[in-house]
RNA sequence: GGUCCGGUAGCUCAGCUGGAUAGAGCAGCUGCCUUCUAAGCAGCAGGCCAUUGGUUCGAAUCCAAUCCGGAUCACCA
């Protein structure tokens, strides 16, 4: 049990042996105490001095000197400030709790539970590279799902590859008209990309056109429509649905180039799935849900043939699951492949890792699942995250204002490199250590960027001003984190002594009590499904340790004692550090 | 217009299940490398927590209204 919780219950033992009164859960708060303030935990009492109808002054001293009689072996002294009691626990606890975890390099990691959840994240479109706002999906989405596998849960994690559709038409149109055969093998262009940038040329054609009708007197919703290209697009849709050999051959052909870029960035950032399911081959799934949803009256069809679901009463609006020309829309996928994962996988809960911009979508497909009986809809959640913002404001592929992965993953790891050259630390490594090192330190720096803010905001990033190697960062932890691997390393060998009876310093201490909390620290990054909760702590309990680190000296302690204690405290840092990046998805250099 | 999300230091963000004097990082300014890695540490400066009202012992946090920003409400995906 936790040190906190086990206040908890002392206290509420107290209070009712005290006055005969049981303590709620919600009367009872305890917080770390304040710096300032002199003392470890501090129990608020304010929210029940009616209830026991003393002064708070009084109940304080009361409870204090209960607690100090009852249990000597955990509280060594405490004081009364105002409604708080401020309550000291014993070093020897403290100890005992470093002694028992310090060399666990899975603390905090629970049992398996049985439980079984999916996380689907990612989800690309096959006609442009990653960009910025992938990075982010893809590592939230790893990071969730190793958050609930440490906790105990079986996870298989998701990817829907958005590839068939108008999109990627598009590229493979302008491909036909101005690719003269190119392939990614022959330009040297990376697959992604090389498909991205016949969707770019597509726009600019297609502006092009436009702009030669309206001129002829069109209006510009009519020219939008009757471009010549556009048009070659939607003939090519209709194509691809009729099975047109040639077509089909073009858009294989073409979406394999960009798996091929893909699989290389995602290997990169460490992003893998259990399982990658294909629109094109889910999005007639949908059918079978639309003939159930009306056969069980959930939906009902219009005049013209087309389905819908009327969602007044859940106070949302009608909704088109079938158009009138008997195909599927976006949301009817989806539930035709909810339905299918379920039978596959069983999950007690499905985690969509998607935009907040799907926000309705989510609702409305959680809503009709629950209504058609789909297994496992009460599980579906909707992650949804902010976008990755410019100062300018949103990114869009087609005005060219996308932060690419690639290019972005590249010139963070140019500033490693340049960083790690200035600093000189490491002239000893081969070039494979070093190469594998920037990427530690890239990467590390790109997650932790993205991962330490709350998911559910948008955020802004400015391209202008790199992204930080200081302060509140990734390679902060990872610095941390090395320095102590070297220490580590001096002192293999080191004796180990007793530690009973000694005492601690405040920074001693200090770093204790944070690692303490690193299990509690975990349940609430699982129960909010936010990995930046793992990102803060981890950055706090660094500096608590370098701050400890420059104080007072580990290999040159002033007993044996003190420096066995110390070397125990410094590992089981490392060790919770390197486990909070592992679920970060950010790896630690034993030196840098 | 309806619904949802956000507004905290110059900038980027914590704190939001109500608790003590609102915290970090960056940027700015001072110090600290002949002792375990200075990608570090210590310090200074920087705030009408959007506004107004309410709830109470106590409000950045809860409630209401207002203002500002964003998303969404497609037979697009």
């Amino acid at each position: 049990m936790s040190i906190v919780n086990s206040i908890k219950d002392q206290v509420q033992a107290a209070v009712s042996s005290l006055y005969g009164y049981t303590l709620s859960a919600r009367e009872l708060t305890i917080n770390t105490t304040k710096p300032e303030f002199e003392g470890d935990y501090t129990v608020v009492l304010f929210s029940f001095v009616k209830q026991v109808k003393r002064s708070p002054e009084q109940l304080g001293k009361e409870l204090g000197e209960k607690l100090l009689q009852e249990y000597p072996g955990s509280y060594s002294s405490f004081n009364v400030i105002k409604g708080f009691l401020n309550l000291t626990v014993v070093d020897a606890r403290w100890i005992g709790f470093l002694e028992s975890s310090y060399a666990d390099k899975e603390f905090g990691k629970q049992p398996a539970n049985g439980q079984k959840v999916m996380v689907e994240y990612s989800s690309p479109n096959t006609n442009k590279p990653l960009h910025m706002g992938h990075l982010r999906n893809n590592f939230l989405g790893w990071s969730v799902a190793e958050l609930l596998k440490y906790d105990g849960y079986e996870i298989f994690k998701t990817c829907i590859s958005n590839d068939r559709g108008i999109h990627i038409c598009k590229s493979m149109v302008t491909w036909q008209l101005f690719g003269n055969g190119a392939t990614p093998q022959s330009t040297g262009i990376k697959g992604d990309h090389f498909v991205g940038d016949y969707y770019v040329q597509f726009g600019n054609e297609h502006k092009k056109q436009m702009a030669e009708l309206t001129e002829k007197g069109m209006t510009k919703e009519q020219a939008e429509k009757e471009a010549p290209i556009m048009k070659a697009a939607q003939q090519m849709l209709v194509d691809w649905e009729a099975g047109k050999p040639e077509v089909i051959d073009l858009w294989k052909r073409m979406n394999g180039w960009v798996y091929e870029g893909f699989d290389v960035t995602y290997k990169r950032i460490g992003s893998d799935f259990d399982k990658t399911y294909y629109e094109s081959g889910t999005y007639l799934l949908g059918k079978k849900a639309v003939e159930d949803g009306l056969s069980k009256k959930v939906f009902f069809q219009k005049e013209d043939g087309s389905v819908w679901i009327d969602l007044t009463a859940d106070g949302l609006d009608e909704k088109v699951v079938q158009r009138k020309d008997g195909t599927a829309v976006y949301i009817t996928q989806d539930i035709g492949l909810a339905a299918q994962k379920q039978e596959e996988f069983g999950c007690q809960q499905s985690i969509y890792v998607v935009a907040d911009e799907q926000n309705y979508h989510f609702k409305v497909l959680k809503l009709i699942c629950e209504k058609l009986g789909i297994p496992g809809a009460e599980g579906i959640y909707h992650l949804s995250y902010g976008m990755v913002e410019l100062p300018t404001g949103r990114m869009k592929t087609r005005e060219g204002t996308v932060v690419d992965a690639d290019d972005l993953i590249e010139e963070m790891v140019n500033v490693a490199r340049q960083k790690t050259e200035d600093l000189g630390k490491v002239k000893d490594f081969t070039e494979a250590e070093l190469k594998d090192l920037y990427d530690t330190i890239a990467l590390g720096a790109l997650k932790f960027f993205l991962l330490r803010v709350d998911p559910k905001k948008r955020m802004i990033f400015n391209p202008e001003e790199s992204i930080d190697f200081h302060g509140f960062t990734g390679p902060f932890i990872q610095y941390t984190y090395a320095r102590i691997r070297s220490i580590l390393r001096k002192a293999e060998g080191t004796a180990t002594v007793s530690l009973e009876g000694i005492s601690l310093y405040k920074l001693e201490k200090e770093l204790i009590i944070a690692l303490e909390q690193f299990p509690a620290i975990l349940s609430q990054a699982v129960a909010e499904h936010n990995p930046s909760v793992i990102a803060i702590y981890a950055f706090n309990l660094a500096r608590a340790f370098n701050t400890f680190y420059t104080e007072h000296s580990v290999m040159n302690a002033e007993s044996a004692e003190k420096k066995v204690l110390r070397l125990h405290l410094s590992e089981m840092t490392a060790n919770v550090i390197a486990a909070a990046f592992r679920l970060l998805g950010i790896r630690v250099p034993e030196r840098m």
